[in-house]
Order: C-alpha cells, then sequence, then structure tokens
DNA sequence: CTAGTAACTGACCATAAGTCATTAATTAAT
DNA sequence: ATTAATTAATGACTTATGGTCAGTTACTAG
C-alpha cells in the first residue's frame, strides 16, 4: 500500500509548510497580533484548513517551540561532546545558550513569550508535551555536565547534579531574560555592557560550583587579557 | 472650591474602586480570561465608563501592577533598614522577595505575566511608567545593600554595586520563576524540594560575593543546623 | 429656573478565533 | 469505465470581546 504512505507523507509536508509560514508570521508580527488568517494566506490555504492540522492556534504556536527546543538541547549536546572535563562542559553550555539567544532570537523571544502561560497540557497537545521532553532532556545534559565535574573533580564533590543543573538553568534563564529585555537600559542608563554582564554571571557560577575558585577565576581572568590583547 | 475637591476625591475613589474590582477579577480567572465587561459588572459601571478612566483594558492591568511593584519595593525597603552588614542586608532582600512570592502570590504571578511583553511605553500610559520607575527603585536598593557591604567589608571589594545589583535580581527572578511555574515536577519528578533548592540559591550567591564565603558558607550551615535540631 | 458641564451608559462596530455544512479531489470496488 | 466512498479542503457563519460614540442623566453655577 504505496499510495496510503505516500498520503501520509503529503500531509506531513502539509504540516511543515504551515509551520513555517506561521513561523514567519508570528516571528513578523508577534504572536499577539498575528492572526490564523495571516498564516492561512501565507501558506495559501483556508484558515479552516489549518484546524484540520492544529487544534488551535496556542498549538500552532507550539508546534514552532519545539523547533526552538530541538535546536536548543542540539546546541546543548554539542557543547558536552566537543569538551572534556566537567567544568568546561558547563561553561560551553552557558556560551550555548548565550549563542541561542543571540543568534536565534526569534526561537528565544517565542520560547520565553510562553514560558509563563504554560500551555494547556491537554493530552492530546502533542506539541506542548514533546517542548517538555526536551527541557527535561536539555536540564538532563546540564546535569550530566555537573556529574561529569564531579566525577573529573573540577567541580565541588558536595553538588547535587540535578539540584545545580535546575540552578543553574534557572539563573541563566534570568540573566538572559534580563539582558534581551532591558539591554538597551542596561547600555545606556547604566552603562552596563549586557555581555560584560554575562561574562560577570559565568564568574558567579564558577565562584559557586568549581572545586577550586581561585584557579577558575585566574584562569579566566587570563584567557579575558590574551583575548582582549 | 471645596466643590472641585470633592468630586477630585470622589473621582479618585471611583478609579480606586475599579482597580479593586479588576484585581478580584483579573486575579480569579487571569489576565486573558477576564473580560473588561467582567471588571464593569463586579464594579457596578458600564463598560464604557472603565475607559474613562483607563485607556485600555493593558493599563489597567499596570494599575494592579503598579501596587504589586509598590509592595515588593516596600519589602525591600524594610530588609534593608532591619539589617546591619551589607551581606545581611543582601540576604534579607532574597528571603524578601521568597516572601513576596509566596505570600502575594496574585502580584507576583502577574508581574511575572507582564514582564515579557513590556507593558507599551507610550507615553500617557502613567502606570506603565510607574512600574518601571519602582524597578528602578528596587534596583537601586539593591545596589545599595551591596554597596554596604563592600563599605562594610562583608563583601567582595572589586564588585561593581550597579552590576552586581542586576545579576541578583536576575539570577533571583529566574530561580524563583522556576520555583513558580515547576514546584511541583520539581519535587514529585526529581524529588527536589523548593525551599531546598532556594537555600542552595543562596549558597551560590554567598560563595560568589561574600568577602569570606568559607567563614559566611559556615555560618550558614551552623544556622541552618540549629534551626533543625 | 435654566444653561452648562461632567459623569455615565446602551447600543453599536471591528476584529479574530473557531465551527460546520458543503464541495472538490482522490481512491477503491464493481 | 462508472460509481460509491473516503479524504482533503473551503466559504460562510457564529461567538466573543476590546473598544467607541452619540445621547442621556445628574449635578453645579448663575
Amino acid at each position: 500500500m504505496g499510495i496510503a504512505e505516500r498520503r501520509e507523507r503529503e500531509k506531513e509536508q502539509r504540516r511543515i509548510d504551515i509551520i513555517d509560514a506561521a513561523e514567519r508570521v508570528f516571528f513578523s508580527k508577534g504572536w499577539q497580533a498575528a492572526t490564523m488568517d495571516d498564516v492561512a494566506e501565507a501558506v495559501e490555504l483556508s484558515k479552516a484548513t489549518l484546524y484540520l492540522y492544529f487544534k488551535n492556534k496556542e498549538e500552532l504556536y507550539a508546534a514552532i517551540l519545539v523547533r526552538g527546543s530541538e535546536l536548543l538541547h542540539d546546541m546543548f549536546e554539542t557543547a558536552i561532546q566537543t569538551h572534556d572535563t566537567g567544568i568546561e562542559q558547563i561553561r560551553a553550555i552557558g556560551r550555548a545558550y548565550v549563542a541561542f539567544h543571540d543568534q536565534h532570537r526569534d526561537y528565544y523571544e517565542a520560547m520565553m513569550y510562553f514560558e509563563t502561560k504554560d500551555l494547556d497540557t491537554c493530552d492530546d497537545c502533542t506539541y506542548a508535551q514533546k517542548c517538555d521532553e526536551y527541557r527535561d532532556l536539555v536540564m538532563g545534559l546540564v546535569a550530566t555536565g555537573v556529574r561529569n565535574g564531579i566525577d573529573d573533580g573540577t567541580l565541588r564533590s558536595d553538588l547535587d547534579p540535578m539540584k545545580t543543573a535546575v540552578l543553574l538553568w534557572a539563573q541563566s534563564s534570568g540573566v538572559l531574560r534580563v539582558m534581551a529585555t532591558a539591554a538597551e537600559k542596561l547600555r545606556e542608563v547604566h552603562a552596563i555592557d549586557p555581555s560584560d554582564l554575562m561574562e560577570t554571571f559565568f564568574e558567579f557560577v564558577f565562584h559557586a560550583i568549581a572545586a577550586n575558585p581561585d584557579a577558575v577565576m585566574a584562569r579566566m581572568n587570563r584567557k579575558l587579557d590574551t583575548e582582549q590583547s
């Protein structure tokens, strides 16, 4: 029965087309201002058709969030795989988070936007569930980094990996959010450079979790000096 | 001209009545679900009248946020005034933030909800402006605490007060948000107690900013032990 | 008592999410 | 090849809600 499968593929492609169009529309006009009619027009389908593929506007948005979550997860995974010691992995994850914020601003903001009002966790909202799953995976990656650091002696041995992962994630999210929403004000009113703020944040973190904070800080400063010269 | 003043007072009272009603409605049904008709019914006025006092639904919400901001500011101010050393003031502010989250959950969530999509900063949105002002004041209080700590030797002397204040605020917000949105999951899936998470966060912070981290940690642990026994 | 002003309102509009009966296209059966 | 059946798609509609406005009521001043 190749026909059924072809239809399945076509249907899947439609779904992708819709998400692509939704991304363009939502990213350019914002979640609130963008209408389902806009998306329908962008994908050259009637609005009613959208509702054959997505339960409602929110779930269509969730589909976009899944893409963002996947991207972030992959970046974190790469960060882990391309670094050896736990402390370096954690730092690389931090940099990856910043890079995600810088390079995929649309996804970042979309994810921030919907973090407050948690997507309704109804049973058939597969997209919202996938978002949750990715968040767990991401948290797991951070925890892995912490565990590696404990094992290889670069991080404090008395840390609880999962608790530390949650804290690192929460703290980073908070700092990144402030950077995203108040970057302009920080720079102009308080004369604070956002990326400098981020560096200080990293410094704070390593003061808290490194096995040997002083050595780590000394190395960080040396690195910064050589980079700047 | 006592009449004009009385009318002014009455008008102000109306405004307060409307905000009171809006608070009840918004807090019970949520920003999205609550309608201006709901508010109108609650305050026993026609919907059109609401628009004589508030430009739109968003500004009415902002009026509520101002109350929350004021409350938070006062709690921070008290925290500063009732503690002597800088490090204690910072800790007290942290505790105050947690207390605000615990005891004024409605205000806390309302403020979180609107943190993403920054209230439109149009000229005549006095309420939104006031929110911004309070945020600055709050940040200033934290910076004052840091400055005091630098002066009295309880905090690292190389800290930039304002930068540190922004970081502390951002980090705390992030952690508190995660606690608010994922408390249940943290406890049940990862076996992490939210208030324990908060304590570890405080520990992280003081590792980063205390002039003598080891001494501070030792003291914190002693305190916790005596409290638990 | 009357004119003028401020406060208020019912009826209305515009927009946008979501639904449904109907139509068009594709596939399977005779 | 023709027809029935299944699937995909849609135009027209309903409902809900933020926001507006002409007109009414209540109060004040002269």
